[in-house]
DNA sequence: TTACTCATGTAACAAGTTACATGATTTA
DNA sequence: TAAATCATGTAACTTGTTACATGAGTAA
Protein backbone atom coordinates (compact mmCIF):
# COMPACT_ATOMS: atom_id res chain seq x y z
CA UNK A 1 0.00 0.00 0.00
CA UNK A 2 2.72 2.68 0.95
CA UNK A 3 6.28 2.16 1.30
CA UNK A 4 7.76 5.13 3.26
CA UNK A 5 7.11 4.81 6.92
CA UNK A 6 7.31 0.97 8.33
CA UNK A 7 4.40 -0.42 10.25
CA UNK A 8 6.69 -2.68 11.85
CA UNK A 9 6.38 -3.39 15.38
CA UNK A 10 8.82 -2.14 17.86
CA UNK A 11 11.65 -3.70 18.91
CA UNK A 12 12.23 -3.57 23.05
CA UNK A 13 15.27 -0.90 22.53
CA UNK A 14 12.88 0.87 20.24
CA UNK A 15 10.09 0.82 23.05
CA UNK A 16 12.18 1.67 25.62
CA UNK A 17 13.73 4.37 23.74
CA UNK A 18 10.47 6.17 22.83
CA UNK A 19 9.83 5.83 26.56
CA UNK A 20 12.68 7.49 28.12
CA UNK A 21 12.25 10.27 25.69
CA UNK A 22 8.90 10.81 26.62
CA UNK A 23 10.08 10.76 30.26
CA UNK A 24 12.35 12.78 30.30
CA UNK A 25 11.52 15.03 27.36
CA UNK A 26 13.94 16.59 24.36
CA UNK A 27 17.45 15.45 24.95
CA UNK A 28 20.75 14.33 22.63
CA UNK A 29 21.00 10.34 21.59
CA UNK A 30 23.75 10.57 24.29
CA UNK A 31 21.56 11.04 27.57
CA UNK A 32 19.24 8.52 26.03
CA UNK A 33 22.33 5.89 25.85
CA UNK A 34 23.51 6.74 28.53
CA UNK A 35 20.59 6.54 30.93
CA UNK A 36 20.49 2.47 29.51
CA UNK A 37 24.22 1.98 30.60
CA UNK A 38 23.22 3.15 34.05
CA UNK A 39 20.58 0.83 34.35
CA UNK A 40 20.93 -2.16 36.69
CA UNK A 41 21.15 -4.85 34.28
CA UNK A 42 23.36 -6.68 32.32
CA UNK A 43 21.17 -7.17 29.39
CA UNK A 44 20.89 -3.71 28.57
CA UNK A 45 24.27 -2.15 27.39
CA UNK A 46 22.58 0.79 25.52
CA UNK A 47 25.59 0.26 23.02
CA UNK A 48 26.44 3.28 20.78
CA UNK A 49 25.81 0.97 17.78
CA UNK A 50 22.69 0.28 18.98
CA UNK A 51 21.59 3.45 20.12
CA UNK A 52 22.07 5.37 17.18
CA UNK A 53 20.74 2.85 14.67
CA UNK A 54 17.92 2.74 16.55
CA UNK A 55 16.97 6.16 16.69
CA UNK A 56 17.95 6.84 12.87
CA UNK A 57 15.05 4.06 12.24
CA UNK A 58 12.66 5.98 14.43
CA UNK A 59 13.01 9.02 12.91
CA UNK A 60 12.61 7.03 9.58
CA UNK A 61 9.57 5.76 10.78
CA UNK A 62 8.49 9.31 11.16
CA UNK A 63 8.12 8.57 15.16
CA UNK A 64 11.09 10.73 16.56
CA UNK A 65 12.52 14.33 14.99
CA UNK A 66 15.48 15.98 16.11
CA UNK A 67 16.23 19.48 16.64
CA UNK A 68 19.79 21.60 16.33
CA UNK A 69 20.82 23.11 19.15
CA UNK A 70 22.85 24.57 17.12
CA UNK A 71 26.42 24.90 18.59
CA UNK A 72 29.80 23.22 16.91
CA UNK A 73 29.01 19.46 18.20
CA UNK A 74 26.43 18.85 15.94
CA UNK A 75 23.90 18.29 19.29
CA UNK A 76 20.59 17.31 18.58
CA UNK A 77 17.59 17.32 20.68
CA UNK A 78 15.04 14.64 20.12
CA UNK A 79 11.58 14.31 20.69
CA UNK A 80 8.67 12.48 19.88
CA UNK A 81 5.94 13.05 17.37
CA UNK A 82 2.23 12.19 17.81
CA UNK A 83 3.22 9.16 16.06
CA UNK A 84 5.73 7.96 18.35
CA UNK A 85 3.84 8.49 21.02
CA UNK A 86 0.88 6.52 19.93
CA UNK A 87 3.38 3.83 19.16
CA UNK A 88 4.77 4.25 22.58
CA UNK A 89 1.23 3.10 23.71
CA UNK A 90 0.68 0.67 21.36
CA UNK A 91 3.73 -0.88 22.43
CA UNK A 92 3.41 -0.58 25.59
CA UNK A 93 -0.07 -2.06 26.93
CA UNK A 94 -0.41 -4.95 23.89
CA UNK A 95 -1.23 -7.63 26.66
CA UNK A 96 0.63 -10.33 25.05
CA UNK A 97 3.69 -9.17 24.86
CA UNK A 98 4.33 -7.45 28.16
CA UNK A 99 2.89 -10.32 30.17
CA UNK A 100 5.68 -12.27 28.46
CA UNK A 101 8.21 -13.71 30.63
CA UNK A 102 11.05 -12.12 28.81
CA UNK A 103 14.32 -14.18 29.44
CA UNK A 104 15.25 -14.93 32.69
CA UNK A 105 18.70 -16.13 33.59
CA UNK A 106 17.73 -17.35 36.77
CA UNK A 107 14.99 -19.19 35.58
CA UNK A 108 16.91 -20.62 32.80
CA UNK A 109 19.36 -22.17 35.31
CA UNK A 110 16.89 -23.17 37.83
CA UNK A 111 16.96 -26.94 36.35
CA UNK A 112 20.53 -27.27 36.54
CA UNK A 113 20.61 -26.82 39.77
CA UNK A 114 17.84 -29.02 41.06
CA UNK A 115 20.19 -31.74 38.80
CA UNK A 116 23.11 -31.31 41.37
CA UNK A 117 23.06 -33.53 44.39
CA UNK A 118 21.90 -32.62 47.26
CA UNK A 119 24.87 -30.91 48.58
CA UNK A 120 25.98 -29.18 46.15
CA UNK A 121 22.49 -27.81 44.92
CA UNK A 122 22.08 -26.84 48.88
CA UNK A 123 26.00 -24.63 48.48
CA UNK A 124 24.96 -23.05 45.07
CA UNK A 125 21.82 -22.24 46.63
CA UNK A 126 23.25 -20.35 49.35
CA UNK A 127 25.89 -18.27 47.50
CA UNK A 128 22.58 -17.03 45.08
CA UNK A 129 20.84 -16.14 48.57
CA UNK A 130 23.99 -14.08 49.22
CA UNK A 131 23.87 -12.56 46.00
CA UNK A 132 20.77 -11.96 45.44
CA UNK A 133 20.37 -10.11 49.40
CA UNK A 134 23.06 -7.78 48.44
CA UNK A 135 21.38 -7.11 45.23
CA UNK A 136 17.80 -6.47 46.44
CA UNK A 137 19.95 -3.90 49.19
CA UNK A 138 21.70 -2.33 45.86
CA UNK A 139 18.17 -1.62 44.96
CA UNK A 140 16.50 -0.90 47.94
CA UNK A 141 19.15 2.63 47.88
CA UNK A 142 17.82 3.33 44.56
CA UNK A 143 14.85 3.33 45.76
CA UNK A 144 14.97 6.27 47.30
CA UNK A 145 14.01 7.55 43.81
CA UNK A 146 10.85 9.97 44.11
CA UNK A 147 10.13 9.84 40.78
CA UNK A 148 7.07 7.01 40.29
CA UNK A 149 8.03 6.14 36.70
CA UNK A 150 11.62 5.16 37.67
CA UNK A 151 10.27 4.09 41.01
CA UNK A 152 7.57 1.25 39.07
CA UNK A 153 11.03 -0.36 37.63
CA UNK A 154 12.96 -0.36 40.58
CA UNK A 155 10.10 -1.83 42.46
CA UNK A 156 9.43 -4.85 40.15
CA UNK A 157 13.18 -5.37 40.08
CA UNK A 158 12.51 -6.29 43.64
CA UNK A 159 9.71 -8.29 43.74
CA UNK A 160 11.46 -10.12 41.49
CA UNK A 161 14.49 -10.81 43.61
CA UNK A 162 12.13 -11.81 46.39
CA UNK A 163 10.44 -14.02 44.57
CA UNK A 164 13.55 -16.02 43.61
CA UNK A 165 14.56 -15.74 47.10
CA UNK A 166 11.41 -17.26 48.08
CA UNK A 167 11.71 -19.83 45.66
CA UNK A 168 15.08 -20.83 46.88
CA UNK A 169 13.60 -21.18 50.19
CA UNK A 170 11.19 -23.50 49.06
CA UNK A 171 13.36 -25.44 47.37
CA UNK A 172 15.67 -25.72 50.89
CA UNK A 173 12.17 -26.47 53.11
CA UNK A 174 12.03 -29.28 50.89
CA UNK A 175 15.27 -30.49 51.55
CA UNK A 176 14.76 -30.02 55.31
CA UNK A 177 12.06 -32.22 54.74
CA UNK A 178 12.91 -34.92 52.60
CA UNK B 1 48.18 -19.97 24.42
CA UNK B 2 45.97 -22.00 22.24
CA UNK B 3 43.64 -21.49 19.42
CA UNK B 4 41.67 -24.23 18.48
CA UNK B 5 38.68 -24.27 21.36
CA UNK B 6 37.82 -20.84 22.39
CA UNK B 7 36.87 -20.58 26.08
CA UNK B 8 35.05 -17.89 25.36
CA UNK B 9 31.42 -17.14 27.79
CA UNK B 10 28.58 -19.59 26.62
CA UNK B 11 25.36 -17.72 25.49
CA UNK B 12 22.11 -17.92 27.04
CA UNK B 13 21.38 -20.45 24.18
CA UNK B 14 24.57 -22.63 23.97
CA UNK B 15 23.83 -22.81 28.12
CA UNK B 16 20.36 -23.79 27.73
CA UNK B 17 21.54 -26.47 24.91
CA UNK B 18 23.94 -27.90 27.11
CA UNK B 19 21.49 -28.06 29.69
CA UNK B 20 18.95 -29.96 27.74
CA UNK B 21 21.33 -32.46 26.51
CA UNK B 22 22.08 -33.13 30.08
CA UNK B 23 18.63 -33.23 31.36
CA UNK B 24 16.96 -35.76 28.48
CA UNK B 25 20.14 -37.26 27.72
CA UNK B 26 21.88 -38.13 24.17
CA UNK B 27 19.29 -36.69 21.83
CA UNK B 28 19.11 -34.95 17.65
CA UNK B 29 19.81 -31.50 17.46
CA UNK B 30 16.20 -31.48 16.10
CA UNK B 31 14.57 -32.45 19.60
CA UNK B 32 16.64 -29.69 21.03
CA UNK B 33 15.21 -27.41 18.85
CA UNK B 34 11.83 -28.07 19.12
CA UNK B 35 11.58 -28.27 23.36
CA UNK B 36 12.85 -24.86 22.75
CA UNK B 37 10.05 -24.00 20.06
CA UNK B 38 7.33 -25.41 22.26
CA UNK B 39 8.68 -23.23 25.58
CA UNK B 40 6.38 -20.80 27.09
CA UNK B 41 8.46 -17.71 26.61
CA UNK B 42 7.85 -15.26 23.14
CA UNK B 43 11.55 -14.60 23.80
CA UNK B 44 12.65 -18.19 22.87
CA UNK B 45 12.00 -18.76 19.31
CA UNK B 46 14.83 -21.49 19.24
CA UNK B 47 14.95 -21.51 15.73
CA UNK B 48 16.79 -24.01 13.15
CA UNK B 49 18.91 -20.77 12.30
CA UNK B 50 20.61 -20.04 16.08
CA UNK B 51 20.57 -23.75 17.02
CA UNK B 52 22.36 -25.94 14.55
CA UNK B 53 24.62 -22.87 14.55
CA UNK B 54 25.09 -22.70 17.81
CA UNK B 55 25.82 -26.42 18.40
CA UNK B 56 28.47 -26.26 15.91
CA UNK B 57 30.02 -23.76 18.19
CA UNK B 58 29.55 -26.09 20.79
CA UNK B 59 30.94 -28.87 18.70
CA UNK B 60 33.73 -27.16 17.93
CA UNK B 61 34.99 -25.87 21.28
CA UNK B 62 34.53 -29.16 22.57
CA UNK B 63 31.75 -29.45 24.93
CA UNK B 64 29.49 -31.86 22.45
CA UNK B 65 29.93 -34.78 20.23
CA UNK B 66 26.96 -36.74 18.09
CA UNK B 67 27.14 -40.11 17.10
CA UNK B 68 25.15 -41.61 14.11
CA UNK B 69 22.74 -43.60 14.46
CA UNK B 70 23.62 -45.36 11.03
CA UNK B 71 20.10 -44.08 9.21
CA UNK B 72 20.08 -42.42 5.75
CA UNK B 73 18.58 -38.86 7.24
CA UNK B 74 21.73 -38.75 8.48
CA UNK B 75 20.75 -38.29 12.13
CA UNK B 76 22.80 -37.48 15.51
CA UNK B 77 22.50 -37.84 18.86
CA UNK B 78 24.00 -35.15 20.53
CA UNK B 79 25.83 -35.93 23.68
CA UNK B 80 28.06 -33.82 26.30
CA UNK B 81 31.63 -34.38 27.21
CA UNK B 82 33.45 -34.10 30.07
CA UNK B 83 34.67 -30.43 29.47
CA UNK B 84 30.50 -29.77 28.29
CA UNK B 85 29.04 -31.05 31.40
CA UNK B 86 31.45 -28.56 33.25
CA UNK B 87 31.22 -25.50 30.86
CA UNK B 88 27.53 -26.06 31.58
CA UNK B 89 28.20 -26.34 35.62
CA UNK B 90 30.31 -23.01 35.33
CA UNK B 91 27.72 -21.14 33.35
CA UNK B 92 24.84 -21.60 35.39
CA UNK B 93 26.61 -21.49 38.42
CA UNK B 94 27.93 -17.96 38.29
CA UNK B 95 26.16 -15.64 40.64
CA UNK B 96 26.34 -12.28 38.41
CA UNK B 97 24.87 -13.68 35.33
CA UNK B 98 22.31 -15.84 37.48
CA UNK B 99 20.49 -13.15 39.30
CA UNK B 100 20.79 -10.64 36.65
CA UNK B 101 17.65 -9.26 36.38
CA UNK B 102 17.07 -10.29 32.30
CA UNK B 103 15.12 -8.42 29.86
CA UNK B 104 11.60 -8.09 31.22
CA UNK B 105 9.03 -6.67 29.11
CA UNK B 106 6.84 -6.29 32.11
CA UNK B 107 9.01 -4.14 33.79
CA UNK B 108 10.55 -2.55 31.00
CA UNK B 109 6.83 -1.06 29.94
CA UNK B 110 5.97 -0.16 34.15
CA UNK B 111 7.19 3.51 33.16
CA UNK B 112 4.86 4.05 30.55
CA UNK B 113 1.83 2.84 32.47
CA UNK B 114 2.41 5.05 35.36
CA UNK B 115 2.89 8.03 33.00
CA UNK B 116 -0.70 7.24 32.18
CA UNK B 117 -4.12 9.37 33.72
CA UNK B 118 -5.70 7.95 36.47
CA UNK B 119 -8.48 5.85 34.42
CA UNK B 120 -5.97 4.91 31.18
CA UNK B 121 -3.78 3.43 34.08
CA UNK B 122 -6.51 1.86 35.74
CA UNK B 123 -7.71 0.40 32.71
CA UNK B 124 -4.48 -0.96 31.23
CA UNK B 125 -3.81 -2.32 34.79
CA UNK B 126 -6.94 -4.60 34.55
CA UNK B 127 -6.14 -5.76 31.32
CA UNK B 128 -3.00 -6.86 32.51
CA UNK B 129 -4.73 -8.44 35.27
CA UNK B 130 -6.59 -10.18 33.46
CA UNK B 131 -3.75 -11.27 30.95
CA UNK B 132 -1.68 -12.52 34.00
CA UNK B 133 -4.62 -14.66 36.10
CA UNK B 134 -5.00 -16.46 32.14
CA UNK B 135 -1.62 -17.07 32.13
CA UNK B 136 -1.05 -17.85 35.34
CA UNK B 137 -3.69 -20.58 34.83
CA UNK B 138 -2.26 -22.27 31.97
CA UNK B 139 0.97 -22.22 33.37
CA UNK B 140 -0.77 -24.45 36.41
CA UNK B 141 -2.04 -27.05 34.50
CA UNK B 142 1.49 -27.50 32.58
CA UNK B 143 2.43 -27.85 36.20
CA UNK B 144 1.02 -31.31 36.74
CA UNK B 145 4.82 -32.66 35.66
CA UNK B 146 6.63 -34.27 38.10
CA UNK B 147 9.65 -34.08 36.40
CA UNK B 148 11.57 -31.81 39.19
CA UNK B 149 13.55 -29.98 36.85
CA UNK B 150 11.09 -29.18 34.54
CA UNK B 151 9.17 -28.24 37.33
CA UNK B 152 11.76 -24.99 38.66
CA UNK B 153 11.03 -23.10 35.38
CA UNK B 154 7.55 -23.75 35.81
CA UNK B 155 7.57 -22.75 39.63
CA UNK B 156 9.56 -19.16 38.99
CA UNK B 157 7.49 -18.26 36.23
CA UNK B 158 3.92 -18.87 38.22
CA UNK B 159 5.99 -16.88 40.94
CA UNK B 160 7.22 -14.35 38.69
CA UNK B 161 3.43 -13.75 37.27
CA UNK B 162 1.90 -13.38 41.06
CA UNK B 163 4.84 -10.59 41.87
CA UNK B 164 3.72 -8.99 39.07
CA UNK B 165 -0.22 -9.19 40.09
CA UNK B 166 0.75 -8.54 43.43
CA UNK B 167 2.48 -5.18 42.01
CA UNK B 168 -0.34 -3.91 40.30
CA UNK B 169 -2.43 -4.49 43.63
CA UNK B 170 -0.10 -2.36 44.98
CA UNK B 171 -0.54 0.22 42.80
CA UNK B 172 -4.28 -0.24 42.65
CA UNK B 173 -4.21 0.68 46.42
CA UNK B 174 -2.71 3.53 45.58
CA UNK B 175 -5.22 4.84 43.16
CA UNK B 176 -8.19 3.84 46.35
CA UNK B 177 -6.53 5.86 48.53
CA UNK B 178 -4.78 8.78 46.74
C1' DT C 1 47.14 23.01 28.99
C1' DT C 2 45.68 18.74 30.34
C1' DA C 3 42.13 15.81 31.32
C1' DC C 4 37.45 14.78 31.62
C1' DT C 5 32.85 14.77 29.94
C1' DC C 6 29.53 15.60 26.10
C1' DA C 7 28.26 14.26 21.58
C1' DT C 8 28.37 12.33 17.16
C1' DG C 9 29.03 8.21 14.69
C1' DT C 10 31.32 3.98 11.99
C1' DA C 11 33.44 -0.75 11.23
C1' DA C 12 33.88 -5.41 12.12
C1' DC C 13 31.70 -8.85 14.29
C1' DA C 14 28.22 -12.00 16.91
C1' DA C 15 24.13 -14.14 17.33
C1' DG C 16 19.66 -14.11 16.68
C1' DT C 17 15.26 -14.13 13.10
C1' DT C 18 12.21 -16.00 9.13
C1' DA C 19 11.72 -18.53 5.16
C1' DC C 20 13.18 -21.88 2.30
C1' DA C 21 15.29 -26.42 0.44
C1' DT C 22 15.99 -31.30 0.77
C1' DG C 23 15.05 -35.79 1.77
C1' DA C 24 13.77 -40.05 5.07
C1' DT C 25 10.35 -42.28 7.84
C1' DT C 26 5.87 -43.02 9.73
C1' DT C 27 0.91 -42.94 9.88
C1' DA C 28 -3.90 -42.37 7.95
C1' DT D 1 -0.21 -43.24 -1.79
C1' DA D 2 -0.78 -38.90 0.43
C1' DA D 3 0.11 -36.24 4.35
C1' DA D 4 2.38 -35.45 8.47
C1' DT D 5 6.44 -35.62 11.05
C1' DC D 6 11.50 -36.19 11.66
C1' DA D 7 15.87 -34.43 10.49
C1' DT D 8 19.35 -31.90 8.32
C1' DG D 9 20.74 -27.42 7.05
C1' DT D 10 21.42 -22.69 4.28
C1' DA D 11 20.57 -17.72 2.78
C1' DA D 12 19.29 -13.20 3.49
C1' DC D 13 18.29 -10.27 6.93
C1' DT D 14 17.91 -7.76 11.60
C1' DT D 15 19.55 -6.27 15.62
C1' DG D 16 22.58 -6.32 18.86
C1' DT D 17 27.86 -6.18 20.55
C1' DT D 18 32.75 -4.07 21.28
C1' DA D 19 36.15 -1.04 19.97
C1' DC D 20 37.50 2.79 17.72
C1' DA D 21 37.60 7.69 15.62
C1' DT D 22 36.54 12.47 15.86
C1' DG D 23 35.88 16.67 17.79
C1' DA D 24 33.56 20.47 21.08
C1' DG D 25 33.01 22.29 25.66
C1' DT D 26 34.43 22.56 30.64
C1' DA D 27 36.93 22.36 34.91
C1' DA D 28 41.55 21.39 37.26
Amino acid sequence: MQDSPKPTTLTELEGAILSEIHHRGPQTAFKVRRSFAISPSLEWRGSAGACYAAIKRLERAGYVYGTEIGDKRASRLLDLTAEGTAAMVDWATDPDRAISVGIDPFRLRSGIWRSFDRDAEAKALSRLREALVAHIEMLRSYSRNDDVIERASLDLAIRLQLARLEWIGAVEQEHAKG
